[in-house]
DNA sequence: AACGATTTTGAAAGAATTTGCAAGATTTGT
DNA sequence: ACAAATCTTGCAAATTCTTTCAAAATCGTT
């Protein structure tokens, strides 16, 4: 085999794995160690790796593969029933405000068909569309919060402060009677900024937010328009939300038509 | 069988596989291994492919130099060295402006160490960090050029205007005694509020942008502080850029090692 | 058709690169 | 601090590349 394929296929496959040892990519490639070590040099001094003793890790690890959508197995299911009912109460050609965190985040998953202008202020929302011709993104400014991959500080809030949007889709830590909260209190005030500049303010939330409260306050219901749950929220305070003149949807169960496809990768 | 004809179908078997050895290739067009390195030289000068040791490798059949590509590998090892050297002469700690491109993207990658606040407008260089905690990144606004993972628009043109940085790291498409140019412009406003927000201004180039002229005008070259080039730059035009007072850093040869270890302070 | 000129092809010899191995130096873990 | 593992360096063998040259094919002109 020549040179640059072994590189290659050394290459792809650090990225399925991040960290290998020498052993296991002389194994995975067919060749001496003394090959493997020559490669990894030329890949390191292109940057692409970096040696270790006994192996190599991959220097930039899957860019746009955020913490939060490994972590989100969690009521995944349930996310994705969300998404889709969610994507299917907005019209097409809306501008539509995207909130950060993984629920909103499949909602935009289900938005490609509805050709919206997306303004978000997150970067996995942004990754997603970011090679695609039919979707147009605006990315608020801020400062990258890590973990999160999210835009805060006041260059994010001054964005939306001074946009005007059709719909706004948010996602926070809890609802419960006594209003809606969030765990960041970085957050909270881009997403107030953010339901001050759409026309309808659409929240979701996974049956477990229900009856939950968050470390910070972020606004009484009343300011919700719609709320978008799954089949497994708790009746009563589904009643309540409309009592006081929310409009709930509640998606169907898992099984329902859904769509499995997947984030693409460019 | 005619030479054309051959040398298309080992390009279209190469489409197929992307690597492909020279017994590969004798074999699949029927001639023998003198022929076929023929073949390879005339497709190579074409651009079609690079030869490698052994075969020959397909090379991203868009060659268009604004495609933003991290793994593209035209003139990878040079923008390695180029970023490496670039990052070398950037203090600690400092607030650094990354411009959109392939170029600069590779700047960012070595600045790590450095831990500098980086402010940009590339999608790919706030990806590299948006899930490092040490380095600060900031994302200036706007919308998403597709291709590219660019913001751009008012949106991005405001924020770098109200910013103030130590240095910026710029790219373009061509450097001539003329002046710098570039191919889009809808970037040429950014870059310019860019430079106007830094202290210093550094720009890197690789040696075939040098004597090139793109499309729009970007500045004179009297407006920049540093240029970083690789060591197949041309050396008189390097010359009159020092005698027009510009400082002028040339990275060594691929293949020239530098200690990338950096001294512990404790 | 036929002839000479140009190009293309295939093969062989020498140069360059790559590969695998082994000895000595360095790092890691206990 | 010592033992085990890993890394670097130097070297010979194998592979691959370039150069050179003669045979074959192609082409334009009689």
């Amino acid at each position: 085999m020549q040179p640059e394929e072994r590189q290659k296929r050394i290459e792809t496959y650090l990225q399925q794995v991040e960290f290998a040892s020498l052993e296991e990519l002389a194994d995975e490639v067919d060749a001496s160690h003394s090959t493997i070590r020559r490669d990894l040099t030329v890949l390191e001094a292109a940057g692409i790796l970096r040696r270790t003793h006994g192996g190599a890790r991959l220097l930039s690890p899957r860019s746009d593969e955020f913490i939060f959508s490994a972590r989100d197995t969690h009521q995944l299911e349930e996310k994705e029933a969300i998404g889709a009912a969610c994507a299917g109460i907005i019209p097409a050609s809306q501008s539509v405000i995207i909130d950060a965190g993984t629920t909103a985040y499949h909602v935009a998953r289900h938005l490609e068909e509805k050709r919206p202008q997306i303004i978000t202020n997150s970067l996995p929302v942004a990754n997603l569309y970011a090679s695609a011709n039919l979707v147009e993104v605006v990315l608020s400014g801020g400062v990258i919060y890590p973990r999160l991959g999210v835009l805060v500080g006041p260059l994010a809030v001054e964005t939306f402060s001074r946009m005007h949007a059709d719909v706004a889709v948010m996602g926070a830590g809890g609802i419960a009677p006594e209003g809606i909260t969030n765990s960041h209190g970085l957050l909270i005030e881009i997403q107030r900024a953010m339901m001050a500049a759409a026309r309808q303010v659409i929240f979701c939330f996974d049956h477990t937010k229900f009856g939950r409260r968050s470390l910070m306050p972020l606004c009484p219901v009343e300011d919700v328009d719609v709320v978008v749950t799954d089949a497994a929220a708790p009746a009563e305070l589904i009643e309540e939300l409309r009592r006081r003149g929310l409009k709930v949807i509640v998606a169907p169960a898992a099984g329902e038509k859904q769509d499995s496809r997947q984030p693409q990768v460019p």
